[in-house]
Parts: structure tokens; sequence; C-alpha cells
DNA sequence: ATGCTAACACAGGGCCGCTA
DNA sequence: TAGCGGCCCTGTGTTAGCAT
């Protein structure tokens, strides 16, 4: 036990206490007996009967009432002491580990545009309350020119779908995989049911979500599904998608869920579980394989948490 | 079984004197 | 004046014996 001598709180005259003391003190407090709290921290009975003797007698109070072939209970006055002894123990413990160097500088991040409305207030939110020394540059784009940034080095990061395309230069960092869904009109034969199967979903007109890969992906659902869904439309924004399926021009599959089931015009919207197997649609951070800046790691836990909170 | 006291051992730090 | 060695004091730990 390292021998550091404080003056203790409250008293006019310097008294000193050690923490050895003080640690003896709290394992008594903590096992009810000199003796297990002797045998909890490898040292003889007496040692501990002597720490606390020392302290009774240094703050003129008894800390204990003994009972023999018992053990020990706290007084009054032990049980404030106690409390003290141990914030200050802990405060010793503090001071004993290394000071954590806060990250800071300014992280260039990329963010696919379908991902942006739903998550990326959230993030700036969460990284300015958790990392208030990290600022954040956004950059909006598509998969090809956020990878191809990334690559470049023109951003640090990008937060994106999972392509499942080797790129030798990019690490895919998971931050989560988001279920597919189905969305349905609020009057739509099936928005009573609990869930729904694509080949149900196939009999009505679909709402394609065209964007590259995005639109592949929901195309893929309905082929492992081993249905053919016949496109209505094809859109590039998801609000509208969202707005068109409201007012009845057909149904869609989509990934990301704002919180509110409703459209910008006041529509409301059905979402079901989609029934069966159904392949996950992967969200991940992709960072250069080689030099990615150390506010990555940061990022990448606060994304998670947000994105994937459970 | 548990706690307390007494006696003793050991380690570390402070003080002092000696020497180069 | 700085370095070194010896002595002493203090703190911490142990064992042994006794009390409850």
């Amino acid at each position: 036990m390292e021998n550091i001598h404080f003056p203790f709180i409250g008293f006019k005259k310097l008294i000193q206490i050690n923490l050895r003391q003080l640690e003896y003190f709290v394992a008594a407090a903590r096992h009810g007996s000199t003796a297990r709290a002797a045998l909890a921290i490898n040292v003889s009975q007496p040692s501990i009967s002597k720490a606390i003797a020392d302290l009774e007698a240094q703050w003129g109070e008894k800390l204990f009432v003994r009972k023999h072939a018992v053990g020990l209970d706290l007084t009054a006055a032990g049980l404030a002491r106690s409390r003290e002894a141990l914030s200050l123990l802990e405060a010793a413990q503090r001071l004993q580990e290394p000071r954590k160097q806060a990250v800071s500088g300014t992280l260039r991040l990329g963010f696919l545009s379908t991902l942006g409305a739903l998550w990326i207030p959230q993030l700036l939110t969460q990284m300015q309350k958790r990392h208030p020394s990290i600022d954040i540059e956004l950059v909006e784009g598509d998969i090809a020119s956020l990878t191809r940034q990334v690559e470049r080095g023109e951003i640090h990061a990008a937060l994106q779908y999972d392509l499942g395309l080797a790129r030798p230069l990019l690490t895919m960092h998971p931050v989560a995989a988001l279920p597919p869904y189905a969305l349905l009109p609020a009057r739509h034969a099936l928005s009573a049911a609990p869930s729904v199967s694509l080949a149900e979903l196939a009999q009505s007109p679909l709402l394609l979500i065209n964007l590259p890969q995005s639109r592949e992906y929901f195309l893929s659902l309905f082929r492992e599904a081993g249905v053919v869904p016949t496109v209505n439309y094809e859109l590039a924004s998801i609000e509208l998608v969202r707005s068109m399926v409201a007012n009845g021009h057909g149904v869609s599959v989509l990934t990301t869920r704002p919180v509110v089931d409703r459209t910008h015009d006041g529509k409301r919207l059905v979402c079901k579980r989609i029934k069966g197997r159904v392949a996950k649609q992967a969200v991940v951070l992709s960072v250069p394989r080689s030099n990615a800046s150390a506010l990555i790691a940061p990022f990448l836990t606060v994304a998670k948490s947000v994105i994937a909170p459970d």
C-alpha cells in the first residue's frame, strides 16, 4: 500500500491518515469482521485490528461495535467514515491510472443520402455529447462516390450499405444489420395481418427504390422468395415511396424506418414484418485499410449505439 | 470462532559523522 | 561540498496467548 499522507477533512489540527489504514477499515466494514477482511486482503488479522484502532484514536470516535466471536458492526460514525474513506480510496485509485488522452480533430464523414435524414442528426448530437473535442464535416453522396472519396483519402470514413464487393483499399466495419419490412397503405388488405410474405406482397404493385445497390438488394429478396413483383414505379426518394404507398399507388419494401408512420402529406402508413428468413441489409462504416484516422474508433462506437442500440 | 494485546522482526527513511 | 556508511526511529507485519 502506498504510504500517501494527507490532511483529513474537518479537523483543526493536521491529522495524518494513510491509505493502508483506510483500506483495512473499508475491508473490515465490508466484510463485517477483521478476520474475514484480513483473509480477503491477505494480511494478518491484528493488522486490521491495529489500523482500525489507530483510526479510532485519530478521529476520537468508535467506528465499530465489537461482538466477540461474532464480528463487527459499524457505528453511525463508522458508517459515515467508511463512505468518506471509500470515496478517498477511489480517488487515490484514479490518481494511479494514466490520464486518458482525449481524441480531438475534425472527422470528415461521408454518408449515404438515404441514411442521413434518419441518423446523422442523432449521430452528431451523441458525438457532441460524448466527444466534444471531435468536429465532424459532413459529405453526402451515393455509394460509388463515397467509396471513391474514402479510397482517395478525401474523407476519413463513409456510412453506407455494404455492397458485398471486394474493395482491397477499404475495411468495412459493421455498424448494423437492418431487417427489411413491408410498407402498406393503411387500408390495404394485408394491413391487419401481423406479418406478410413476399409472395403476398408481390400480388400488389411494387414501388421500388431505384438507387444503385439498394434496388438490386430489394429485388434479390423477391428473387430468393421465388416470386416476381410487378414494379409500378421506380423512385429515388424514400419519402416519395412512402407518400406513394400511403396514397394507394402500391406497396414497398424498405429497411430504414422513420419513427413516425406518417408521410409528408399526413397520410398514415403501416409497416409489417416480412415472414420467413430474409437477408438483412448491412450498414457499414468504410474506412481506408491503412492509415485510418484515430477519430474512427470513437465514432464507430457512437454509430453502433445509435443505429443498432441492441 | 473471533477479536485484542503484547512482544518481536523487518524494512525504509532520516540524521549524523567521516572521508575524499 | 558531495558521497558514503552506520545508527536510530518509525511504521507495518507476524506469532502467541488470552478473553469473550
